[in-house]
DNA sequence: CTGAGGCAAAGTGTATACATCGATTGCAGC
DNA sequence: GCTGCAATCGATGTATACACTTTGCCTCAG
């Protein structure tokens, strides 16, 4: 298990970088296992995305540009859009409903009284439970299924290009505006309006794109600091 | 590797039904062969999802509801709409636009004089062949390998509902329309309208869902000629 | 009688030896 | 010199023995 978590690391730092192919052997001995353990973490990690497996058996790890990390989060708009929207249109379970109205006023009292004054654990942590809780409000497994697959690349993931320390203005002032789209996301998920819960919960997701954006145009030094960026090639 | 296989036919064919707990020494024995290729057959067919692990170690057969069915048929339309929307917004490349026009006149040549007169294999075959040079269309790899994903649970792929006889009317109407979104939809691509590709890529779709319903409601005699629904639960 | 703790059995996790498959290289024959 | 075949090397596929974890039941104590 531990074998998972370490060629996990390796994969998602960068030290390994995508195209290689990983050799059972060699990978054994470097992590001071034997075969079968390796070959397990690798059929996991296959199973998150990060490896392929390669014809004639085997494992590449995955190659991930900047048009993946694009992708990925038009993705997750999509995926997150269709929950809102089936959630709006067969109606979503009231008590769901009371929860994720909870997470957005906890939310709410993330934000102090002054612009600078915000707390960035709280709402990281509190942003993720928001995205739980809509991917759980269609009622239908199959889409919760599917938006923890998509999201579990780690550029992919709702929390991904939150700031971590947030001393970009541009930065917090995106957070202001996505805890405004949550609220209305929740208004048109009770309201029943499906084609605007859609249309929010995408617009949402390209919050993350427009960071990644400042951070590729605006600042690059801040790529390091962006985990999940570390793996991206060139 | 033929474990795998033979496995998985157990599964959709309801051989082995949904919440059973699959048992490494009991599964080698029955095929006889050891655990190990057990092990990694069980592992590709969780990747598959057909089966989920379970906690403490170990797999079970995933069970799959109607609601299941109708879930898989609407992400289907969503992501292709999403690949369908993508290619119109960002253009898709001319070569790949020529190549699925020409699936379409190929599909048009399935459809004989009199509406009796059809050649169901070969629009089965080429019907496959449109989606997948759909997902393909966007450019995106990203998209394509999550349609890949979401279509591969036998009852959603986009050829599951294809009446393997046909000898129901509905079914050979719905032969007709969905061509015609097929040519539809090729054309609101390559006009850049992406609104309107995403919403024929989604009613597409739906004709699945029709004749799904129309087993369900009007004959339920013909759910076990549609392989795929052989292993739902209930 | 109930609850907790330990013991036993079953099942998965790991290590390792052996088999098999594929590719590449070298040799021989044309 | 080129082509084809064969052999060898390296990698994954498979079998099996052993270790460890977990779970369920039974017993003993409160």
């Amino acid at each position: 298990m531990r074998a998972v978590i370490e060629l996990r690391e390796k994969i998602v730092s960068g030290e390994i970088p995508g195209g290689t192919r990983l050799f059972e052997v060699t990978m054994a001995e470097s992590l001071n296992i034997s075969r079968t353990p390796v070959r397990e973490a690798m059929s996991r990690l296959a199973e998150e995305g990060l490896l392929d497996r390669a014809r004639g058996g085997g494992f590449i790890v995955r190659t991930f540009g900047f048009a993946d990390v694009i992708d990925a989060i038009e993705l997750r708009g999509v995926l997150e859009g269709t929950a809102a929207r089936l959630a709006a249109e067969r109606g979503a379970d009231p008590e769901a409903l009371t929860g994720i109205r909870a997470t957005v006023a906890a939310l709410d009292k993330c934000f102090g009284v002054t612009p600078q004054d915000v707390d960035f654990d709280g709402y990281s942590e509190l942003n993720a439970k928001f995205h739980r809780q809509l991917a759980d409000l269609a009622g239908s497994e199959t889409i919760r299924r599917e938006i923890d697959r998509a999201t579990r690349l780690p550029f992919a993931s709702p929390s991904a290009f939150l700031p971590d320390k947030a001393d970009i203005d541009a930065f917090r002032r995106s957070l202001t505006i996505a805890q405004e789209q949550h609220r209305e996301l929740v208004a048109a998920i009770a309201a029943r309006e499906g084609a605007r819960a859609e249309a929010i919960a995408r617009e949402h997701a390209r919050s993350a794109r427009r960071n990644l954006d400042y951070v590729m145009i605006e600042d690059r030094s801040l790529i390091p600091r962006m985990p999940g960026l570390a793996l991206l090639a060139s």
